[in-house]
DNA sequence: TTGAAAGCGGTACCAA
DNA sequence: TTGGTACCGCTTTCAA
């Protein structure tokens, strides 16, 4: 039986004497004053049920159409908005997914973030995300202030010296780690990493396969990619030069430049450069003296940053996973019963002119 | 009376015959089975109340201390994690804070949002961090989700062609917006703006002062920031000259090397540049053609980027409020109490070799 | 088609 | 010093 509402009392708690809830002033400004609209309070409005209103709300079939109408109005009249806290406690689950990421520095890191951020709202989540505190014990706390917000949590960062298990003890989430977990936590965690080695491995095989012969790696030396370096070398059945490795531990536009002079000074025609910054550090380096790229000294990257493309000579790069692992995490939170693991992403080369 | 915790039998539940909690299973490899460990189960294990294990874990006064340090054993060595939304629902208050920020571009910016996660850290609250998305309409959509998860939001980023009435509508929470919303929306909004014209009028007046004649400003025309430099010269009554105005509506370094040669045909000794990063770009082209700064061209900058001061020569600049804007937030989200209205924070002339 | 009611996991009041 | 219990706001089952 459909109701008229303009006839319905409006609503005025004053329970257990505490006026928790004021009653509606729709005043002549149309300004309502501040107030918790519940379900139970439209159902007591509108002098129906509970169920009749969620129903109405969720567009349930069954139920009395013009209640149903006349039940949103209401709703919408007194600006009904509903607790996702009370929502996910009912539930036990929540559509909330957390990400632990350190401060962006590298931009490949804020991309993934990004590209991970948008996938997951596609797939109705909402990503919310917190820096990587100082220490494990506040990376607990904040953990801890998630109970119930959220079911999932992404770090796209871990420390090297942080023990996952002493963190995370009796914290019961769907826990994911990004590129920073080695193979043997797969029996317990759910690791998503990334092949290095692979990318580099064809990057420098290239360099070799179209006849460069002395040619270098730059970066750090304690590094996966320094294996990608090799394996090119093995895989011909041939040895790098004694000196090719010029080590630089960081890995910024600077610490390419001041890398450079090894380069030409060892009469290198061909370089492997552990990030695109470093690359471009090289690239000034050679503008400056004169060097020709590719024709004296051909140059290739890692990481595939925007600029490179767009660099004179675009510069051969080699490009992160990334869509692979943002569409792998989101499998990950949509099947949170998912067992433990490690998925492995290749990295590719992208040849352009610069090799 | 003290309670003999291990003469209580374990707690198994079937409730309503769906064993909602499994058993606790603490086989010989000291491993849990998965479960939800509640205060109830707590209490019903240790065979007291629920009072009885709040007070224990709380570490309230009264109580017996036998058991409560019973029960504190009992709740760690069932892995008990307290549910953040349960409480957050009863309580009606939530240390989570959220903010909304777009994609880190300028330094400045996430270096502004680490202070403030930094400082609301330090006062015991949960800061959470979404990017801001493509529309007004899933904006209202990630603050529904977040209901009783948050009550304080913060804006770091607004676009200008949002009514924030509109998406804010109904969704009681505590707002902030910073650096982004009009003084005119004081009287409902909580905002905290940057006053860029005091520390470039400043910086302006410094170059005057200093004896240059022809001071030019690179930067956009259509920006709070051209206030700052007619200011300075209407405060000494005098103009600038006629052709002071570079426009560059990118704030970026290679649209500082691009305005440059604009500043050395028009024989200035002096600009200021709307960024730091368009001062390096000026610089470069300084550089590039033997032109000395200071002595040819002074130059400063806004924005006191971290390197400007680490450049040759160090690049004056202009730091913004960053202090005191995390401040201002924090007292806001602690005095959520607080009524609308507008803080206005000046920014500060940074003097270094390079004027 | 609708209403009543039992939770989700904590908090805090009141009575014993 | 302790136990019992009524909430917070929402979901969902069961019965009417």
């Amino acid at each position: 039986m459909p109701i008229d509402i303009k006839h319905q009392r409006q609503y005025t708690i004053a329970n257990d004497g505490k006026a928790k809830y004021k009653s509606i002033a729709n005043d002549g400004n149309n300004r309502k004053e501040e107030m918790t609209v519940t379900l139970k309070m439209i159902a007591d409005t509108a002098g129906v049920s509970i169920r009749s209103v969620t129903r109405a709300l969720k567009g349930e079939t069954g139920g009395n159409p013009d209640t149903c109408r006349k039940i949103r109005e209401l709703a919408k009249e007194l600006g009904y908005v509903p607790n996702a806290a009370a929502r996910n406690l009912r539930m036990r689950t929540s559509n909330v997914v957390g990400m632990i990421s350190s401060q962006d520095t590298a931009q490949v890191i804020s991309r993934r973030k990004m590209l991970i951020q948008r996938h997951l709202e596609r797939e109705g989540y909402f990503p919310i995300s917190a820096l990587l505190p100082s220490s494990p014990a506040l990376l607990r706390k904040i953990l801890l202030s998630w109970t119930g917000l959220t079911e999932s949590i992404i770090f796209s960062s871990w420390p090297r010296d942080w023990e996952p298990d002493e963190v995370l003890d009796g914290l019961l989430m769907n826990y994911i780690f990004i590129d920073n977990l080695e193979s043997r936590r797969a029996d317990k965690y759910k690791l998503i990493n990334i092949d290095r080695e692979s990318g580099i491995a064809t990057a420098v095989g290239h360099l070799i396969d179209s006849g460069r012969k002395r040619i270098a790696y730059c970066g750090p030396e304690m590094s996966t990619r320094v294996n990608g370096f090799f394996r090119a070398f093995r895989e011909r059945g041939i040895e790098p030069e004694a000196d090719a490795i010029i080590d630089s531990s960081h890995l910024d536009l600077e610490h390419g430049y001041a890398a450079a002079p090894a380069l030409i000074a060892g009469k290198f025609d061909a370089v492997f450069a552990g990030t695109d910054r470093l690359a471009l550090g090289i690239y000034k380096y050679c503008n400056d003296k004169g060097v020709k790229i590719p024709e004296t000294l051909a140059v290739t990257g890692f990481d595939n940053d925007d600029t490179s493309a767009y660099v004179s000579p675009p510069l051969s790069s080699i490009a992160h996973p990334e869509e692979k692992i943002s569409r792998k995490v989101a499998e990950l939170i949509k099947n949170i019963k998912l067992p433990p693991g490690e998925s492995i992403f290749p990295t590719e080369f992208i040849k352009r002119e610069s090799c």
